[in-house]
Parts: structure tokens; sequence; C-alpha cells
DNA sequence: TTGATATATGTCGTAATACGATATATATGC
DNA sequence: GCATATATATCGTATTACGACATATATCAA
């Protein structure tokens, strides 16, 4: 359906600058979202990840690492100033002394339930924009 | 077609989590395939940007820190980085004196060329699911 | 059980980079 | 032709993830 050299056209750069721009303005909207209730972008992000893990086993500090793709020493770093910040409660875990069990203090909750429905609101705005970029990359080449 | 409060749900959280799960993903692909050129990705971005712009006036400082969502002062810094690591070349336009014209070296399209077609790859595959996930926030609360 | 190894978390110094404050050069408008 | 605005530049600072290293607990084999 387009060219048949595997070269790219400037409308493949462009495409994917534009992905990258439309990417840009959500994480920039959702990080001045969440430095307006006091949170930094990161520390929103885990919040938001211990809150929306599903599955049986509780959240650690290695499951928060993975999921927030960063090493386990630097969760560890992350949870300690949520804690510090009254975000989350760190417990050591009963069968397994070595993990330490997250969860969400009631602060938390409140201010990530009105970050969550602001965020929701703004994909709403964004997301047809986004599948279409996202539509045209994906015919291309 | 849902519930009738304007409440969150779990599967709420989760789907927004997930969202930004991918994104990570997405982000953390590209800071690596970036890392392997030798390149930050930040300054990957910033080719990208200069690369993909389109319109009759050439790309300057500023409008390189808009499209980046930086400061102006920061992109000087970072146009300054790829300067001196011969991906950009910096010249002072003629007709306002004031601005800097940024321009990609040969050593930049030819990494930025690899680097696209990788990421265009794996948007490909990325594309589908994060399609998804948009509808399913479209459609909530 | 013991000892060896693996796993989970923690500590501390370092590096990278965007920012604030500030400065300079050029343009523009009255 | 001055006052103000715009575009870029410089420098010290703050934030934060990382590497190197350390500790505690778990697991497993002999």
């Amino acid at each position: 359906m387009k060219k048949l050299e595997d070269d790219l056209t400037d409308a493949d750069y462009e495409a994917l600058s534009t992905l990258r721009y439309t990417l840009r303005r959500f994480m920039d909207f959702s990080a001045s979202a969440a430095q307006q209730e006091g949170l930094p972008a990161q520390q929103h992000q885990a919040l938001l990840t211990i809150r929306g893990h599903r599955g049986v086993e509780a959240m650690t500090i290695g499951s928060l690492a993975e999921r927030l793709l960063i090493a386990p020493h630097s969760a560890t770093e992350l949870v300690g100033r949520l804690v510090a910040a009254g975000y989350v409660s760190r417990t050591t875990d009963l069968v397994d002394k070595r993990k330490q069990t997250l969860a969400l203090t009631e602060k938390a909750d409140a201010v990530l339930k009105r970050l969550t429905k602001t965020h929701i609101a703004e994909i709403k705005e964004l997301a047809p924009q986004l599948i279409d970029i996202l539509r045209d990359l994906q015919r291309d080449l």
C-alpha cells in the first residue's frame, strides 16, 4: 500500500515525532497535575501502581520496581520518600520476612482519586488523536 | 453503560495503571535503543524533533524547546551537547540574528534512520494493545 | 542441622540533566 | 534612537535513579 523500498519518508519521521510530542504532552499534563497535589510524578506513578495492582499477592518493593521499570533499590528509595510523606505504609511480610508489603494511606487514596479522575478526563480528550497516530504508524512501511 | 455514580472502580485504576505501564515499556525500549546507539534518550528526541519538523521556518532552539516541552535555556544546553557530539549544526539565522538554525549532520541522519525503523517496528507490536486500553478508558465513567 | 547460595531490601556516594537566576545580543515599536 | 521584548547563553543547584556494596531472610543440598 506504500513505497516499495524499506526507506523512510519525511512523513514517517513526522508521524513518529508527533506521536512522541503527544505522549510528552500527556506526561507533562500528568506531572503538572501531580505536582499541584504536591506529588512528584514518579511518586504519583508509584501510588497508581499500588492502587491498580490486581492479584492475590500484596504489592511489594520488588513488584513495584518491576512495574515501574526501575531497579529494586531505587524502589526502596522511592518508597522511603512516600512513607516519609505519609502516602504509603510499609509492613514486613509475615510469611516472607524479607518482603515489605505496601499499602496506601487514606491521604494517598484521596489524592489519587482526584488525580485519576482528572487523568481519565484528559485521556478522553487525547485518545482519539493518539489512536489516529498509532493507526497511521501501524499501516506504515 | 456503566455505574451511575462518579466514583472510580478498581478496574478504572487498573486500566490507567496498565496504560502507564505500557507507555513506560515503550519509553524504556526507546531509551535502550537510543543508548545502544550512544544517544541519551532526550538527545534522540531532539534529533527526531528536528528531523520530523514540517514547516517553512527552519528549526530553532526556541521551537525545539516548545516541541520538547522544556525551557528555552534547557534546549540551549541540550543542543550544546548535540553539537559537541557532532549530531547537530548550529548556525545563526541570517534574517534574525538572535535565532540559531539547527540541522542534522549526516552522522545523525544515519543513526536516526536506524532508530526510527526500530521504533516503527516496535510500535506495530505495541499499537493494538495501546489502542485497546485507550478505547477502554474512553468508554469509561 | 549446617553451610552455601539466592533473594529482597537497604545505604551511600555519584552522575546526569532540567531548572532558576541572571546575562547578553538582537529586534521592534513608539 | 531609546525602551521594551525576544532569543539564546551561562552557571550554580536540586532531584533522582544508579552502581557498588551491605544486611537479613529463605531455600536447598549434603
